[in-house]
DNA sequence: GATGAATGAGCATTCATTCAT
DNA sequence: AATGAATGAATGCTCATTCAT
């Protein structure tokens, strides 16, 4: 499917406006990032913002949504390891991709889920997590008693936590090295009882 | 060491600025929270609130000062019982305080904390938790072995994954359950190898 | 004659805008009337309505000039009844119309009309009704000598207070009832001098 | 009662700020009329408009209110006339005060009466007309069983009529020989069976 | 110490209009 | 004739902070 050229020319404007998004909230954070610093980054006017998206929050959601894309399509490929494997594989991958995003980054994106009480994204991670237990289910590696919910209730809370304590001190917390101590010390007892051998 | 009226006066005027500021953060969050919004509700002018404090920032610091209060007072009961009994029920206190001062709160809270590279918190609170554990070796409740520095770092991240996922799903998490629950499974796990029986 | 089928379509856009225009010029009114809100209920894209008009406001004369058609076409056959019955049916006509546009285009016209020193619209309405009189002033149904300026005048601020109460008040004043009562009462002993019997 | 040099300035401020406003709106209108232009021909900065009113629509409301006034104190000196000098009397002088004040604000004043329906202003002046009424049968000079809504809505609408005509054509109408044209020609045979000889 | 008027930079958002395709 | 991306001026309003009284 090809595109024109001008419909290469909006698509190429709305990337230029993302990135530079991404940039300045890395600097300035959300609050501090005006449309006008977006735009202005951007070489483009003002007004050519709202051609693009609805408000300013909306890029926030972007950011994410590019962030995150691909760790799903992964779920598939780790759910016939080895558990205890594949589960500290995706929870090391999903770390490695905040990381990867930068320290500041990460924090505007605490700041914007503890904001409102939104749920979304946490929610959303926590599904990912479960139908990675779930596929580790049906091919057998997990017994069918194994609790979903708790488990990935504690996973998630414990991957927040990480990221949560690297942004207060990136200096004391390497997020990878941390959660494969938690992998080594607490995963394997965790999952233990409901591992097919 | 007595106040003379007025010190009593300014003390009060103080006091009531601190408290709106508190119910005002719970109720619309720190950047929707004006200076004008605090003095209105404390029957002041509005230049009042700059006699006592230099920058509208300033006044969160003062929250989180008396909050965490009174914490710092029980770490010397707590270091002569048993560690695994002794460290729990210093989690809970902690996640107590926390749940006590409301969600609305603990996400400005959060949001803060994960603002600026605001570490001082972090390690305050981490710091408090270094002191049990070295109280507890010095009791010989604890072998001289026990890697302190790790331990403390360990529980601090597990204690602010709570928190923050609590913020985000108040309806999902528990935060004191979830801790007990952390304690039951792991807390023991990991420490006993450097229990003194 | 006959329209090619592009002239047809053109024509058929033309109506579609302005069809949408008159909907929510009574919705929104016109500053809040924007013209992307014109063009995307009509279905076209934005600039299309800058190939019909050249600036937002051309729209609006174009909605007058609708409303008030046909109203002058009535005049010759009114000219030749008693006067008395002949001007209270023009005045009944005129006032119809306008009740029948919904009150909220009345007011947008009222609006309108006042802003700029728009004399068009008004001068338009006292010809109309100069042309009434003069037409019974020719079928000798009212004397020569009748004062055609000051009745039109008087006959068209009448009127034209009315509508502007009706906007305001619309529950209080039943337009059509109070040209009706103002006829009963007042028109009659205006013209009766100049009736020929 | 004497004002402080605080509480004079703070008067002055406002003042001038209502002034600026008046001959700006004459000028440009409403909608064209920013704060901006306000504070801006009033010599302070754009917040101070803030100080003194909550939303740009407030000083119009302020502006009414003060050209308004006085004509409710007249009633009571109107009320023990000659009815039909009394009733000329005081539509006259409600004109003049709409004459005084420029064309340019009568035409402010009539699309924002007509623009949201703004009932209260036509309410006010309505009940104005009432009080000059009843205190007119009070004394007296009118019969008991004078129709004083109908007589009232009936003036009212008059008067509107004759404002919104000069504010569309000024150079044909003069408002106040209209409305003594229309109280020789109207009046006297409107009130007349009410009136006590 | 208390007051509250004044400040003015700053911001998100809207919108009529243009113009290359 | 139709499109819709780009423009950028304009606007109402907020708010932390200052300072003369």
């Amino acid at each position: 499917m090809k595109m024109t050229k001008r419909e290469l020319d909006t698509a190429k404007t709305r990337e230029i406006l993302i990135e530079s998004a991404e940039n300045l909230l890395q600097q300035k954070g959300y609050e501090k990032m005006s449309v006008s610093d977006i735009t202005k980054a951007s070489g483009v006017a003002k007004g050519t913002f709202y051609n693009y998206f609805n408000k300013k929050e909306e890029i926030i959601f972007e950011l994410n949504k590019r962030h995150m894309n691909g760790l799903s399509n992964k779920i598939k490929s780790l759910s016939v390891d080895d558990p205890s494997i594949s589960i500290r594989r995706y929870l090391v991958d999903f770390l490695q991709i905040i990381v990867n995003s930068k320290v500041n980054l990460a924090r505007q994106w605490v700041r914007f889920v503890a904001a409102s009480s939104n749920t979304e994204k946490w929610q959303y991670d926590n599904e990912l997590l479960q139908k990675l237990i779930k596929g580790l289910i049906k091919s057998e590696r997990l017994k069918p008693n194994t609790p979903v919910n708790e488990l990935s209730i504690l996973l998630t809370t414990e991957v927040y936590g990480i990221i949560f304590s690297w942004c207060i001190t990136p200096e004391t917390i390497d997020p990878v090295k941390t959660i494969n101590s938690f992998c080594d010390l607490q995963l394997n007892s965790l999952i233990e009882p409901y591992v097919n051998k």
